[in-house]
DNA sequence: TTCTTTCAATTGGTTGGACCATTGTGCCAA
DNA sequence: TTGGCACAATGGTCCAACCAATTGAAAGAA
């Protein structure tokens, strides 16, 4: 198991390269083939390989060793309970990056988070409405300004898992309009390096979004409850 | 595959419970062992079970169809800094945990966390110190009484993190010994379902942690000063 | 030449069987 | 009652063989 990472980090492999086959890997690092496709399973349950029948195995991600594992599952993500459980962490760690982010920002983030913001709000006008690329670029660069990657990385599973199957989620047309004045405030309290002011507006920000979800949840409802009329 | 996803649904099993050993599972589906383990391999490294030879193979969370997984692997060192890190993840998950148990703990829940609580503190004073045991399975308690699972899973990964290497971090003996305190205090504010009051003793609760964890980079930064006077 | 078809080699997927290492349990003696 | 020991149950590793999908080169047709 652990040889494994010791072979693919030492033969120096990136991303996208090939490994050698299971028969080669198994004869080189001195174990069975059986022990070989275990510790691959594992790597391919945690999104590091890819295995294709016929063609081979290719590296997904960088390995290295101290790698942290955290497996993520909700139960059938597409209701609004699990929508909801991603947005009760993205409330947690928002409001956390935030504060730290308005405590160590160096004027160079700050120049690139008004960079971010000004696009988003230029896109905001074009479109009338949120853009999900934009936003997220946004808020990004906050959470880089707070010196901790694990934000980013944990948040960005949060968004992926939101937008993943929606684009409107529970059919709400005009999703996250209602945040966009707080996307500013919240980055005038980052610019002051005002940690209190910073949580203050990420939450509100993380609130408007809650209120579209239970909004969504309620015309589901409401259509629901209509279709048992017509029914 | 996905007949073991249905045996287990099928069978009401839950968690804790233990599953059938893997030669009867692999009679029982009508496939061979071998196929059953890479099965149950990807279920471990998801966290869906855990397995102990010798005893068995147990359900760890609720196995459904339409589970939605995202394997999260990130980069990460064992020095201050990444522990550092891990524990500012921590200060706003276990804040918005705290909080949101306040809100929705059962009756149940309460005294499941209070019997957690009471065994935590036994433990403390037959060893003089904390037991990482019993303190996570505390805090698991109240991520449960959170309901959402996200939480429990997040965190779990950085409490990995935490104690992967270090039975003792960076050398602090009594680490964690100042928190013992305020477990009781959090669990006062979530069985009187006080949110504000709950965040607040889990803010006190980390902030003895991350105390901790500053004192032992200290004290390693004046060995090694030590060892170079030395050298 | 160029495109299509065919087929054999390569590669991951599955199987059944054997043995090892750890754990839990029940029996037996002190 | 208690401590230790033997044994059975269970997950972990290994092997050798075969199955199934993919690939790419060789053969053949246009």
């Amino acid at each position: 198991m652990q040889a494994l990472v010791g072979f693919v980090t030492d033969e120096g492999l990136v991303p996208g390269d090939r490994l050698p086959t299971e028969r080669v890997l198994a004869e080189r690092l001195k174990v069975s083939r059986t022990t070989v496709r275990e510790a691959l399973t594992r790597w391919q349950e945690l999104g590091l390989v890819e295995r294709r029948q016929g063609s081979g195995t290719y590296l997904k991600a960088a390995v290295t060793r101290n790698m942290l594992h955290m497996p993520l599952t909700l139960a059938s993500g597409n209701d609004f309970n699990s929508l909801m459980h991603t947005l009760e962490i993205r409330r947690g760690l928002e409001a956390e990056a935030a504060a730290l982010s308005a405590e160590r920002v160096s004027d160079a983030d700050i120049a690139m988070i008004e960079q971010k913001l000004i696009r988003m709000e230029e896109a905001f006008h074009e479109r009338h409405g949120m853009s999900a690329d934009e936003d997220w670029d946004f808020h990004l660069a906050v959470f880089r300004a707070s010196g901790n990657p694990l934000f980013e990385q944990i948040i960005a599973a949060m968004y992926e898992m939101f937008h993943r199957f929606w684009e409107h989620p529970l059919g709400v047309r005009d999703f996250g309009h209602a945040s966009f004045p707080y996307h500013r405030t919240l980055f005038n309290a980052i610019a002051a390096r005002d940690p209190v002011a910073a949580r203050a507006e990420a939450l509100k920000l993380i609130a408007t979004v809650e209120d579209d979800l239970k909004r969504g949840a309620a015309n589901l409802k409401k259509q629901t409850q209509k279709n048992r009329v017509h029914n």
